[in-house]
DNA sequence: TTTATATTATCACTATAGCGATAATTTGTC
DNA sequence: GACAAATTATCGCTATAGTGATAATATAAA
């Protein structure tokens, strides 16, 4: 199954477990879920309810919202104060104040 | 269940159908499930997969992205931001660029 | 290589997701 | 009121989600 146009559900999962570089075996602990499930999920064998792929965020320290965004879809705008630094974050803030 | 804090599946699912003054039944055909199933997802009867939240979402002309993303827990600088106007956004950009 | 330990693969079983059919209820219009 | 059309409620059935037990495989130390 596709999640928007980027990936999969167990693609996904699995990207976000090894950019953690945890076996799936440890995800599966974190998340209170069994080891053979994750594996289902990752391969795609299984679609997990709402439920249990909330239990595998939580196990993975995202949200359900982290999971599903995609930072592809954002608006130019978005993208740009994505990369600011802090300090310009910061520049940012007081201008928005200047505006109100 | 609960999404983050605010509220379950079904109720979101029902609050999106009504902003949109559509029917159970409407929702089910638009997105292509029983209306028996949207009923029990309203009412938190049954666990829907995401593949099935994924089709209702569709039926309600939102992303899954959409139907998890949470303004409440959107940061100060992104509360802000939402509530520009579109000239204030202008503005925005043009001060975005001559940051960088 | 042998033994120990951690990880992944397999599979049968139970609980539940999701549907179709239809009954009950609501919302009109006459 | 009576009747029709739409919506919602109920329920049994089939497909599949999710688990536990354990077999197979990989990793590493001696």
């Amino acid at each position: 199954m596709e999640i928007g146009f980027f990936t999969t559900i167990g693609q996904r999962v699995k990207y976000f477990r090894e950019q953690r570089n945890i076996t799936v075996n440890k995800l599966a602990t974190l998340s209170g879920v069994s080891q053979s499930y994750v594996r289902d999920i990752e391969l795609g064998n299984k679609q997990p309810t709402i439920e249990f792929l909330e239990y595998i965020c939580y196990g993975l320290g995202i949200t359900l919202q982290d999971f599903f965004s995609d930072d592809e879809k954002d608006d130019d705008l978005t993208k740009a104060i994505k990369k600011l630094t802090p300090e310009q974050r910061e520049l940012l803030t007081a201008f928005l104040q200047s505006l109100s």
